[in-house]
RNA sequence: GGAGAAGUGGCUGAGUGGCCGAAAGCGCUUCUUUGCUAAAGAAGUGAACCUCAAAAGGGUUCCGCGGGUUCGAAUCCCGCCUUCUCCGCCA
């Protein structure tokens, strides 16, 4: 949620700022009930205050008292009379606050005005995506793809996108996944492995809640959620605390599986590893002071470049805009590969920065030099989600004789150099 | 899963219906004193929200969470959550 007192004082400022944001919310309404709510809490705690005063004249009579038997008489309208106003601002503030989080964050003034996915701004291209890839074809065709990503074995198991990856397969994707932690790890990333599935209040603080209900899978026994990212789990970890200035900022990776319901996503370009309910991320996470925090999304940008450099798949770098940033984004990269087979940019990291957007309705707060409590700024980015990765690494490195070459950079952990099997022919 | 016990401020811990946002101690901050340190003494020491141009000040709420009883709840009742102990089960 964006800040109550900004709204209030700079109402045109906020309209102005979120008008080129994809979603609608009508501000003079949220104003108006923010007034209607303030007027209520008002007289209810007047009333509570006289309720009170009044209470502790009572408690110096005698009990049992023809005065205290009077006064409780007397009593008795009064405090249903705050029970009654009390009951009308509850209500009052709760129109305000649904009103209120439908608001979304206010892009920063760098960011790229625009409609939609079309208005992004290709900010950079790195590697040569000209070059000849002589032998490459969409990972979905390569023709040992099948027995080493099962897909039919995972549906029988599970369901459509939830694949088996098998023998080599699988120690690339291990690879993969100890090379991205690897990398974050040497950026100042401390590693936390944390629970993948998460509570309401949880999946409600980083934003999951209450829009995204349907994209998520549910345990209703237990009224838990399997994570979407990392970022869930991990933003939480300092739910409702207050950070010292000197921690900031805090650099957290983690590796998790995610879930993706992906409710109504299916269609053109999601076969093979475009796409799956389950796969594997490293997520960046930073919790950062007001001041930095656009200065530490460069920062976490320029540390996923890296580690796509060192794999050396082609890649560009989106400006997202206005039309297109997320709900609680106020800035927002994109970094997407070039899959040479299928001669697509596949998206494998968003990185983002959500100033206090997120972290207040987190309640992440951090003590500035006074001492006060101030809202913190929170910080993700992808690094990296491994499956559309993976799609890259097997369509461009596909050689003359049908294997794949591994990146140089994975040796370390696969100690392979090629992977599938050569043509027979 | 079964049986018990407990959840109070940064920590320990008192408090079983009213003057308790909460004793006391520890910790922390500031000040005083003392070659330095230590020690001693004094004062202060949570958060959210509302009001106020701002500051000051005032008000409301918060004793695990949510309901209820009552004129009045940290204190009584109900539900839930968490932790601990014992038993059972289990990677």
């Amino acid at each position: 949620m964006i800040d109550i007192k900004l709204l209030r004082e700079q109402p045109d400022f906020v309209r102005a700022a979120i008008a080129h944001k994809k979603f609608k919310t009508d501000i003079d309404a949220v104003l108006e009930l923010d007034a209607a709510r303030r007027a209520k809490i008002t007289q209810a705690e007047q009333a509570r205050a006289e309720q009170k005063s009044a209470n502790s004249e009572m408690a110096t009579l005698p009990k049992g008292s023809p005065e205290f038997i009077a006064k409780v008489q007397e009593m008795k309208a009064i405090a249903a009379q705050a029970k009654e106003l009390e009951v009308a601002a509850k209500e009052a503030d709760e129109a305000f606050q649904a009103a209120f989080l439908s608001i979304p964050n206010l892009p920063d003034p760098t960011v790229p005005v625009g409609k939609g996915e079309d208005e992004n701004v290709i900010a950079s291209t790195w590697g040569d995506t000209d070059a000849d890839f002589p032998y490459a074809l969409p990972h979905f065709d390569i023709p040992w793809f099948e027995s080493r990503i099962d897909f039919a074995r995972g549906v029988k198991t599970t369901g459509a996108g939830f694949p088996f990856y098998v023998g080599e397969m699988s120690r690339l994707v291990r690879a993969l996944v100890n090379f991205f932690l690897e990398e974050a790890r040497q950026n100042g990333y401390e590693e936390v492995l944390p629970p993948i599935v998460v509570n309401a209040e949880s999946a409600t603080a980083t934003g999951q809640l209450p829009d995204k209900e349907g994209q998520m899978y549910v345990d209703d026994n237990e009224g838990l959620y399997l994570i979407p990212t990392a970022e869930v789990p991990v933003t939480n970890f300092y739910r409702d605390e207050i950070l010292e200035a000197d921690q900031m900022p805090i650099y957290r990776c983690a590796y998790t599986p995610c879930f993706r319901r992906e409710a109504g996503s299916w269609g053109a370009h999601v076969r093979g590893l475009n796409r799956l309910h389950q796969f594997d991320k490293v997520e960046l996470v930073k919790w950062t002071d007001a001041e930095s925090s656009m200065e530490e999304l460069e920062k976490l940008r320029e540390n996923v470049e890296g580690t796509l450099q060192k794999l050396e798949l082609p890649y560009r770098v989106l400006r997202m805009c206005t039309g297109d940033i997320g709900f609680p984004h106020a800035k927002q990269y994109d970094l997407e590969v070039f899959a040479a087979g299928q001669k697509r940019w596949l998206e494998v990291s968003s990185c983002s920065n959500f100033t206090d957007f997120q972290a207040r309705r987190a309640g992440i707060r951090y003590r500035d030099p006074e001492g006060k409590p101030v809202t913190a700024h929170t910080l993700n980015g992808s690094g990296l989600a491994v499956p559309r990765v993976l799609a890259a690494i097997l369509e461009n490195n596909l050689q003359a004789d049908g294997r794949v070459k591994v990146p140089d950079c994975l040796q370390y952990w696969m100690r392979q150099e090629f992977i599938g099997e050569a043509k027979v022919d």
